[in-house]
DNA sequence: AATTAGCACTCCCAACAGCAGAGTGCTAAT
DNA sequence: ATTAGCACTCTGCTGTTGGGAGTGCTAATT
């Protein structure tokens, strides 16, 4: 970085201040920086170039003799222009696959799996999605009867993800019956996206009009009920880290119970990354460009993960806006590739 | 109460120190307590006995000239012998009903349901145990399909929770196989408790020499690792309000980290709780009665549910010690019983 | 013998002042 | 364009002070 550039400099100045300040949490002062980063500059060229950043709005400092602390502007920038992209480290990534090799089950177990590595090597709070029903295909279906008019639908999903729901109904039907019905619904349903699912039975029906149709009728709303209703999970873990970056990070702690609040309802999250869904690769919200003020001083790291060639879910990571958004990057970038591949592998 | 007799009156002193801490958070002061109470004594008289409780053990003060507050003892007395049970409003127990009959789907939702009615209603943090799988009985068992030498084994249990695994196999099955092995299973297995299900496999294969055997004897490997590896599963809300109780009593918000740690990670909890299944009825846990250093400033209420006449799980909640017994038991067993009723009627 | 009035004593807590240190902002010199 | 220098601001600590709350004890009262 050429420093008699003066856009240069004044760039390698804003890293400086966020790299510092994301380390110690404390403000950044000019002198330390000429000190600590071999600046060849005195302090009060420094201070100046500082106090344009100030009034350009990428920093700001919190009372006036304190040093400069970055702002969203600032960390957007930062995340931007100035990071340098950055690979975990080989033993990360190794401790990563060979964790999931170690236990690998149902997709469940990988879900939660995947929330608690997001949160261990980030140290802040991770999470992911399971797979919207909406946008998933259906690999199988299957009735189950459990006695006294009510019978169990287990949906597989062909991202992995099983889903079962109880269903009463006012009729008995013998286990050979279902076991026929499931039959025919496998035969006409299966590999289709469940969002087609009611305008498909509805052609069924039509068709179909021998003597199951009392039960494919029940089907029928058995499977607008099965689909429809259910929200994607979230997987959440170690929540507890918020509470020590917020210790760290001299915040009151007054906000902090709305946070908790907050990321206990999970309805924040699974809006914000409904959002992300859209799109590929990671994604950066910083602060306030989180809508819910809850979130205001923290920052969400995601990305996506897909079955077959659509998007169906999405991880990452919530901590403090004074985290290290290279690594962090580095990280959900890598886990939601890893997640891919074990979906795409043997799930599909 | 007979404010004559040199007991009664001790016990009165503490009941209202207790009352009082607990409402307020703040210790409980002689001429308080005769100005506040409409005490026929003085201030002096309350300050020796006030003396004679700490003497015993019952209370203890933070420094020279604060007021008293109780210790666990005090509150263990309290709840041993002085509080007088209470019982939820109509209104909280019709809203508790209406609640559950509004949402009635399969036993995951009620689970769910139970520990955010009990957080919501407490204000604490409120639990769940899903039943324990040993101390269940089998009520169905399917396998499905899943393709790829896949299956699915989906098990119902009386109580009505629904658990599935998905098991590799080395060689392919066909649906129809599936289906009688399927019925096959059900016919030897269902109605027993789970946990004689590996020994009787035993048997059953023993017995059984047909052309299934080589299924059958991944069946009974599928059966164990189902039930052996699950452990209950807790259902845990409203840990925000831990975070509350403990900037109340303005505790040092040092431990607090160490807490939710500990709740989160579930572990202590299903500790905790396990031992309590042994018995019927609340149980009350207080400071450090749970023996958890994490947990020395919190109370736990809980209670235990059955399905058929065996106990199979807990629930309860998790407070600051300074909380109001009376109604969190009441709370705690009401909740209790409908859990109760709602498994034995239709789950059963 | 039980109760109470009275008072000394302890400890907390909030307010205040004083002071060193860190850092800035500005001005004038280079 | 850069820098030295200095006044100024604000924090964060420390020590002090005074009031208030509440106890513990003793001696007086019933």
């Amino acid at each position: 970085m050429d420093m008699n550039d003066f856009k240069e400099r004044k760039k390698k100045i804003l890293q400086v201040v966020i790299h510092h300040y994301v380390r110690t949490a404390r403000p950044a002062a000019s002198r330390m920086i000429v000190r600590d980063y071999d600046f060849p500059f005195s302090s009060a060229t420094v201070r100046n170039v500082l106090a344009e950043l100030e009034e350009e709005g990428y920093l700001t400092h919190p009372y006036t003799s304190a040093g400069r602390i970055p702002t969203d502007k600032g960390y957007r920038f930062y995340v931007n222009r100035l990071m340098e992209a950055q690979k975990l480290t080989q033993e990360e990534e190794r401790r990563i696959e060979r964790e999931y090799r170690a236990k690998r089950r149902g997709l469940e177990e990988v879900l939660r799996q995947t929330s608690k590595m997001l949160s261990h090597i980030s140290h802040h709070a991770g999470f992911i999605l399971s797979p919207t029903l909406e946008r998933s295909f259906l690999k199988h279906i299957e009735l189950v009867p459990l006695g006294g008019k009510r019978i169990l639908a287990v949906l597989v999903i062909q991202a992995g993800l099983i889903r079962h729901k109880t269903i009463q109904l006012n009729y008995d039907l013998k286990r050979s019956q279902l076991y026929r019905i499931s039959e025919l619904l496998n035969e006409k349903l299966s590999g289709l996206p469940l969002s087609q699912m009611r305008e498909k039975m509805n052609r069924i029906i039509e068709q179909e009009s021998n003597k199951y149709l009392g039960l494919l009728q029940a089907a029928k709303g058995l499977i607008g009920q099965a689909f429809t209703s259910e929200e994607s999970e979230i997987y959440l873990e170690g929540s507890a880290n918020i509470l020590a970056s917020v210790k760290e990070d001299l915040y009151d702690y007054a906000g902090v119970g709305s946070v908790f609040r907050a990321i206990e309802e999970k309805r924040i999250i699974l809006d914000i990354v409904r959002r992300l869904i859209q799109s590929e690769g990671v994604k950066v919200l910083i602060g306030r460009e989180n809508l819910y003020p809850e979130l205001k001083d923290f920052s969400v790291v995601s990305s996506t993960y897909k079955s077959g060639n659509r998007v169906v879910g999405a991880l990452g990571i919530i901590g403090p806006k004074r985290m290290e958004y290279p690594k962090m990057v580095a990280l959900v970038d890598f886990i939601a590739k890893v997640v891919n591949n074990i979906l795409n592998s043997e799930g599909g």
